[in-house]
DNA sequence: CTTCTTTAGTATATCTGTGATACTTTCTCT
DNA sequence: AGAGAAAGTATCACAGATATACTAAAGAAG
């Protein structure tokens, strides 16, 4: 996968105590230890910031390699020496990308988890490309860590156990995620093309309605014949339906933690 | 974005009233109007299940045009008569291979809606590329539908809103969808290389105790030094552990919905 | 200062994949 | 029979990831 000449590989160098993964030690910037030999113009920070940069503007679908490299002046295979693969890229993206979570201590975990939550979507809506970033692995970068850290925190106060805070934070990061993808996608399809998009969309909506049979999917039917998706598209901001609509879960699922923090 | 002769576009020969979109055309698989010309020997069906088939041997990223054309014995460029493009054949597996959900009519919509979980995990387990083809859109193949109208059904004895009701289901649907992405992630690396990967993941999990830092990251910190990482691994058997975690979430879900069938 | 070593960046090439275009084949209908 | 339509095929252009081997630039050692 890595070439002979790949980054950071000195496995042998150290007793298996203290070897720290290539990719990890990337994530949490740890200094290159030798000073020797050609000094770096890249580095890793540069060339995530460069491949952010792209994804604000063009989506997770326009970093590629070479153009992340030309956005700085150097060739494509220049970034393999600060970077072990493309994926490792997107890690690295992700966590730079996630930033520090603002300070939100409360006394009342359900007002403290609700800002996390808050922010989180805040941060992703921002940036919708980070949630459609293949999550490899368990979060372990810095910044992800902190906003973990920072959920912890919030919960550290009940008494609830280990597996219930993680469960718990997983759960709302989850929540979050999904609703900040379903909804960008939408906003994303309809900014796409001035108008032509939204007819588009209308047009599959009302095929769609006329696909599902009331006699073999009667709820659904009535789902779709109800008031829900008459009135919602056009004459409220678009904001109000959205705060209500995320809190409609997120609520859901602090009545959830509600019940496991009483019980505990 | 596709050829001069690409399939089932004849948007003009219908009022706009009965216009349907070829994706979604395919994706319920009406029937092609014509009966001229050479007879095909591919069809959506086959080129689905093909997709499916390699899917499930190779991971999603192993279907590629060219493989599943070359499985069923045709040129690549065959499967765009059929297909509208790559993206579109992912949203037709993903239909296809979620199958028609089981029968759990009950009276008591918890125990639906957990079974109604349970049953969409045991898909996703069973189909692990299925958590990973990018969503696009709302669910619109009839099996997706199927399975709306099942969790739909649980939910029609309540008196919830229908905003309550598709945002519960779409909650739970991305719980299961999120957890089984993880575990499923965890399960194939392990199984990926008898030993070294495993070792891998020991490796980078001791390394990221070593870098989160109890002065930084004092909760943590605690998290990682407590038992639940260590008990985890190796004693207890995979499946009751899964359950229980998969379940901690879902039972707070359902405390979350109960509050709300109370409360209306 | 010169030469050696080490590391940074580059050039080149392969492999793989998507999808456009235009051609050939094989049907049905008249 | 033969016209016309649709299915499948042959080529092609393009783009991207990444291996391999090379060139260049810097400090260290003499």
């Amino acid at each position: 996968m890595m070439g002979p000449d790949s980054p950071g590989v000195n496995k042998g160098a150290m007793t298996s105590e203290d070897y720290i993964p290539a990719a990890l030690r990337r994530l949490w910037r740890m200094p290159e230890s030798s000073r020797l030999g050609r000094p770096a113009a890249l580095d890793v920070d540069l060339i995530v910031a460069a491949a952010v940069e792209i994804a604000d503007r063009d989506g997770l679908g326009g970093v590629t390699i070479p153009k992340v490299a030309k956005s700085l002046g150097f060739t494509g295979m220049s970034l393999y020496r600060h970077v072990g693969s493309k994926d490792e890229l997107l890690t690295l993206m992700a966590d730079a990308a996630s930033g520090t979570p603002p300070d939100l201590d409360t006394d009342d975990w359900r007002e403290g988890l609700r800002d996390w939550a808050f922010a989180l979507r805040a941060v992703s809506w921002r940036r919708p490309w980070l949630t459609r970033v293949p999550a490899s692995g368990p979060p372990s970068g810095p910044n992800q860590i902190a906003w973990m850290e920072a959920g912890l925190a919030i919960l550290s106060r009940t008494r609830l156990d280990w597996a219930h805070k993680v469960g718990i934070l997983t759960l709302i990061n989850g929540y979050v995620v999904q609703w900040v993808r379903q909804y960008s996608e939408l906003a994303e399809g309809r900014a796409a093309e001035g108008r032509g998009q939204a007819d588009a969309e209308r047009d599959y909506g009302r095929a769609l309605v006329r696909l599902v049979d009331p006699g073999r999917f009667p709820e659904t039917a009535r789902l779709f014949a109800s008031a829900l998706f008459e009135t919602l598209p056009s004459d409220t901001p678009d904001a109000t339906i959205a705060d209500a609509d995320f809190s409609l879960g997120l609520e859901l699922i602090l009545d959830g933690v509600a019940v496991r923090v009483e019980r505990s």
